[in-house]
DNA sequence: CAGTGCCCTTTGTCATGACATTATCAGGGG
DNA sequence: CCCCTGATAATGTCATGACAAAGGGCACTG
């Protein structure tokens, strides 16, 4: 088979920023994937050796292995040792990450809008302190919306979270989503754990998706924890299933 | 909040194989990994710092730092600079990674049972020379199998494969499963791309899933492509939603 | 007493160097 | 003509060293 060379363009090497905070592996690594993304770099194409593209960027082969590496991680890239790097077929949908569904719709053409139809805080049951890890009984804000996109109504949440958050107004929650009133407030989700699965819509869940009676709901639970490890929230979400789905990028390691 | 000192187990600290094949850093995360799992070390507790850990196991700093960040990937530990390495809480389920419906089942305590209801080859129309990156025209293997745990059914698995394996036989697709049949013939699976999903559950899925009519089903697309970036697999199924959920862990980059 | 600035700890980033492992390919021998 | 073997090329692993950046605590000051 015939491989693409891939004499890179010469917009890769541009004047690297070695002052600014960007670190110098993740600069590289943004230029390889638009180069991918922009189809410079056509699937199947080999990228130059660590090596020598080390030396024509003026870096250390851990730095530009590094920034493949990022690039493998997100399934765009794959390493053959002995034969070098290729970019992967088929072309990539920019992938979900740790977003939520108010940044999902927001970064698309769509504008979000949200409504409030519980704001309370009660006492932590039995299983609300398991997926948190509080006490029973400590407080906790219990939280329902309906979230639209262009006034179309797109999923149900349901949030709990624990007593550090309970002072989160009516106001902010209508406004903005949750994750941007969390990192305004300085708390970042490094971790979370999800389960989708899918079920029939219940009465009140028809009402408000507008859906087909005993049509089907596509669920999410999730559990976010922040850079200390701890639970910040615990999400139990359904969406329509003709407005939204997931996806997932899977690498083996 | 007081933080367990962490003093770790001796048995993290056993002898390193250094002559075998398995890489240092994989020694040292797996160690780490069943000391979480096991209970040693606690949600919230802290790991000593890189350099001494380093200094005690007789390894460098990457090393240890690379173990670390395996498990970080994982979302098992949080890093914080100036402040340390700590466990996340929540206990952790054993994560699926890129493994099959079958492989899933098998590893459980359930035994997978198989039946082949399609196994034809077909010409490539455009939409699957699409998604697997072929000329349209070109033979493809359509496989339709109903995948069941403890004889009941638990999937409707649909599957469209290139041409180097269209010589896969229907004994084979009868007994095992199709990433097993891929392993045993070398070719390796790197990256998969998923789509998750659900809607109602069509005539013929209500019948062979044996439940209600009109019910709904969660759906699973998938490319897989292997280790040079080719695609080799795309599947369209469909899960019983009582039966079956998708779990993925998210980690901030 | 409270606010502020300095210092220490720890992770984040980057460079250099070395050897191991694996796949391809060309050449020689059966 | 085929198989085996060695050379070559590329990634995989590991060590050492250095500096930067961020968070927390402490002491000093207003």
């Amino acid at each position: 088979m015939k491989q693409a060379e891939s004499t890179l363009p010469g917009g890769l090497f541009m004047d690297l920023d070695r002052s600014g905070p960007v670190p110098l592996y993740f600069q590289i690594a943004s230029r390889i994937e638009n180069a991918i993304l922009e189809g410079d770099l056509p699937p199947g194409s080999r990228l130059e050796n660590e090596i020598a593209l080390g030396e024509r960027l003026g870096l250390s082969r851990p730095t530009v292995r590094r920034a493949i590496q990022e690039l493998v991680d997100k399934g765009m890239l794959v390493r053959r040792r002995g034969i070098g790097t290729q970019v992967v077929h088929g072309q990539v949908s920019r992938k979900v990450e740790l977003t939520s569904l108010y940044d999902d719709l927001a970064s698309g053409d769509r504008h979000p809008s949200t409504s409030l139809l519980l704001h309370e805080v009660i006492e932590a049951d039995a299983r609300i302190a398991e997926v948190l890890g509080v006490p029973v009984g400590d407080p906790i804000l219990h939280i329902r919306r309906v979230r639209g996109a262009d006034d179309v109504p797109v999923a149900v949440l349901e949030n709990y979270l624990p007593r550090d958050l309970v002072d989160l107004s009516e106001e902010d929650l209508a406004e903005h989503g949750l994750y941007q009133l969390l990192r305004a407030r300085g708390t970042m989700i490094r971790v979370a754990r999800q389960r989708i699965g899918a079920r029939r819509a219940s009465a009140e869940e028809t009402t408000l998706l507008e859906i087909d009676k005993g049509g089907p709901v596509l669920t999410m639970e999730r559990t976010a924890f922040d850079n200390s490890g701890r639970a910040i929230e615990f999400g139990s979400h359904c969406y329509r299933p003709d407005l939204y789905s997931f996806e997932v990028t899977l690498v083996d390691k």
